[in-house]
DNA sequence: TATATTACCCACGGAATTAATAGGTAATAG
DNA sequence: CTATTACCTATTAATTCCGTGGGTAATATA
């Protein structure tokens, strides 16, 4: 598994804020209900986009999250990196060559650093507006 | 990570075993020392990896385990499938659609059944003869 | 100013998965 | 008959992931 319940939910609750009125905030408990995701849970995923800079972020009545930039302006890749942390598909390359002594050596690590390559670029050739379109993908 | 340690530690194992003479049967505290892994659970690996048809086993003085047939009859997509059970990156494409209610209109999904296909195509489209070439990949 | 509403913060608990270990039994060669 | 080797079942240890609890800070509105 290569992309967990953490980054998944991120990218529904981006495209749900790309479904709204621009400019428009809309409250966690509101995204939350809608995606049927538990509200605590999905604090800390808004709370990881608002600091990275991904939505804007208002408090009090009217508040809630909202995008600040167009859906072209994301890429499924920056998402997912935020909050995954990595999408290396292995521990060999997630963490440098210091996670393996034998990866000077290593007959697979090709392999590995290859995959990592190719899905870094599916998910950096991806944008919130391509998951928008009907049959885009 | 969409491959643990146990797929890691088969793809090693099966080319340390096609980097020896054929036919010669190669003890498992052998391959665990070469390989730095732990022999105990290696066991568990080479005895999938025997039931499973792709290498032969021989008990006794002069046993262990060889290929039984050339690097080039094993694609690596096998082997992983074998000993991770599934490659899907997301849980979502991985147990059909049961697995999630939203999986007809999620806009996310058509992205995952995408990426699914091209990680499956990668891992089917090398052998274990390639990964013996150097700088092949 | 008071209140309701909303985001933000810190730490904890449970569940699931993965990695590794323990201790024995069965087969085979010499 | 003994040493060597694979095979089997169960258990523990470690890690990661998912979700929860309880409180604080900011803001709009009345």
């Amino acid at each position: 598994m290569i992309v967990s319940t953490k980054g998944r939910y991120a990218l529904r609750v981006m495209v749900c804020l790309a479904l709204r009125p621009e400019g428009e905030y809309i409250p966690l408990k509101e995204i939350a209900e809608n995606e049927g995701i538990s509200q605590k849970y999905l604090e800390t995923i808004m709370t990881a986009l608002s600091k990275a800079g991904f939505v804007d972020a208002a408090h009090g009545k009217g508040g809630g999250y909202r995008l600040n930039r167009s859906p072209e302006g994301y890429t499924i890749g920056a998402i997912l990196k935020l909050t995954e942390g990595s999408l290396a598909a292995v521990s060999c390359t997630s963490q440098g060559p210091a996670a393996c002594q034998r990866s000077t050596c290593c007959q697979t690590k090709p392999m590995w650093d290859k995959l990592d390559k190719m899905i870094d670029e599916f998910f950096e050739g991806i944008t919130l507006a391509d998951l928008l379109k009907d049959n885009a993908l």
